[in-house]
DNA sequence: AATGAATGAGGATTCATTCAT
DNA sequence: TATGAATGAATCCTCATTCAT
């Protein structure tokens, strides 16, 4: 947990420590960035980062929490409630490709609690960033399962799971080196993967959804 | 590239410092791993492992290749060419699901390349890693399109992307905590994720995969 | 080059530092230099000096190049531009023996840029430490030569070599152990060296520099 | 003390060891010199080494003292005992020239001993090294003296110590880079030192030494 | 005698954190 | 509160030497 003095330095200053740690910490990891070089870029004394975190992973943690509220804020800010979950489903998945495509570094922090040597901070992060979502996303699927836009027969916990685990792996594709070779490689596209190639897989990501959650539509037919 | 020192000592030597390696890899990722402390576990001298490997990040780099050669002999050993690609696809998750349980070190260092500060790793491994994988669906659903079992209209590229991020998301979740954490928010089950938690998923992915592909039925009850 | 740090430091400290290092790498030459030990004996944390300098080597420049202002101050300091060149040449052997004898760690230090390895070393001092020397040698020749004190068929740029070489070789018997023991051969003395066998051969050194700038007095007398 | 196996080896075998070990502590000096890598340069088991000589540091003291067999070999080889004092000293001084450029490995071991750190090897070497050499100077000039070649009041001790020291000093101008430079500078030369640069000093070097033994010329007029 | 793998002490350097100013 | 110099534990890697084969 940051100390209180973290809430009373210039905005400013605060936005520049903490944007530049987020940086720092996904370009490096977190062993590999160095205090000295965040307090430099942030041009901030070294000592007083010490004076707002009581050491290096209470920075880390409060960086990762950050983000979380600015990525949160990116995606399901625009989001009303009323739509229907295809809508719903749309809008955060466009939203946060634009969210990874302009802080990458937010969504690199995010997917870096699960490397190895991490575990500590998945322990203290990974709940309190997966349940908003978890929970809604359940709740989406069973509001929907009762208005009969959602198959019936599908079990909330398992739809919003399978939501949920191909948006993670359409952000990661989009900020992670290893996932853009990887898209790379099975897109058969070269060079810096341009927002042409992402499009779509995001497309046929979303319409696998549609397909998953759209009652039989034999019935209708029917 | 290990030096070829290492071809010529004992094999359980050999055994025994890449288990270790990989181990202490998965465990603590590439930074925080200590190369004294890889000795002691694996009961070689300091001095030898630079016998054997250039420095720290060729012995990492070839503990992740060997890690891909026995995942892929594991899964893709007892896979019968001549199968469906219904079949395939089952036996590669389940087999790929049964490695993760018995050797999730390796699956962790897989994982690991798409770390914050490894992309020069991802540089290294990931195509080679990859192509194959990528290569064996690709034909696969072309030839199941030829045979009618595939629908014609999928794009065989976004097919094979979509099968191997789906076996990603399920390995990933055997072996990190934070996916591990993550299945648990959203299964609503607690405590140590026993076999029986990831099943329901597991069968569900696969089900996924069989809805995607499979030619439109109606069509054919039409 | 040392990092602006080094010119904030206390003074004395600086001082106990620089002389320390100075020390120690005459003592023991620059590779078998250890930086903990140096540490210790200047009373300064190891990690210090890496506040100062960039590395060993950039330590050891800067020692040498150290040493060098002080002797050229030691010695050229109380020269009088208006004397002529007998009276210059006498105390520049004279200054720069008890320079020797005070401070020997740095006509060591000096004399070790052309031990083997240090190849690196004299291509970034060698120039700067001579240049100076050899400079003030020639043109004091060449304004004796007009003056009518020095033989005007004398090569000034040779006669400066010649004087300075004679001037490393007395040095070099003052502080190296090779060449004191080589001494004590040649004079056939015994012992540690005591101030006055060195006394002759630096007189009849100097003595056989007046010979040779000497203007044939025979002519003279003739 | 080399072990007495190291006379029974391949004499070509010997030879290839202490060249290589020769060239390679003249270019690295005797801390920064890899065994393993002597080995391999020498195309000999590192094992092999250590049944030849107890340690390193008996393989450079036997590898210095043989450079010296071989210096002494081809600077005094062809020295005819009955020439006057002023043939040998030219002799000694084209030959030694020769010599360096021929083989500077050995000319660099030899000033080494004089290096920071090697007084051990100082204590052992130096005296056994000179003292043929003075000893031959201190007898030719009493001898020459007696015949009337040399002026009857220098101290042959000064003297040879005086025409020994001049050849050091163009030997070292010879192998080591520090020295070159400072050849160059002083002699306002550019680019590698031709062999053209060194015999005008080389020259004047013996002319001093001349000058220096000649019994004074006024009697000669007289 | 030859070999080269094994050993582990040793040494340069880094970096999170402290603390005096 | 801000600063950045000071600290020393920690870590990678080297290399002389040993020793089993």
């Amino acid at each position: 947990m940051p100390k209180p003095t973290l809430d009373f330095i210039a905005p400013e200053k605060r936005e520049r420590l903490l944007c530049e740690a987020a940086r720092l910490f996904a370009e490096r990891g977190f062993e590999s960035a160095d205090m000295a070089e965040l307090a430099r870029r942030a041009s901030v004394a070294k000592g007083s980062i010490y004076n707002y975190f009581e050491n290096k992973e209470d920075l880390y943690l409060h960086v990762c929490r950050d983000g979380l509220t600015r990525s949160r804020e990116a995606v399901f800010g625009g989001l009303d409630p009323s739509w229907d979950i295809y809508r719903q489903v749309e809008h955060i998945f466009l939203r946060g490709a634009r969210f990874a495509r302009e802080h990458p570094e937010y969504v690199r922090l995010y997917l870096n609690v699960s490397a190895a040597g991490m575990e500590r901070f998945a322990e203290r992060l990974t709940m309190e960033v997966e349940k908003p979502t978890a929970d809604h996303l359940k709740n989406l699927i069973r509001s929907e399962q009762r208005a009969g836009r959602v198959r019936s027969d599908l079990d909330p916990r398992l739809g919003a799971l399978f939501i949920n685990s191909l948006y993670i792996l359409v952000l990661a594709s989009l900020v992670s080196r290893h996932f853009q070779i990887r898209l790379q490689e099975y897109l058969e596209t070269e060079g810096e993967p341009r927002e042409a190639d992402v499009r779509p897989p995001l497309r046929q990501t979303i319409g696998v959804i549609h397909q998953l959650l759209r009652p039989a539509s034999g019935t209708v037919g029917g």
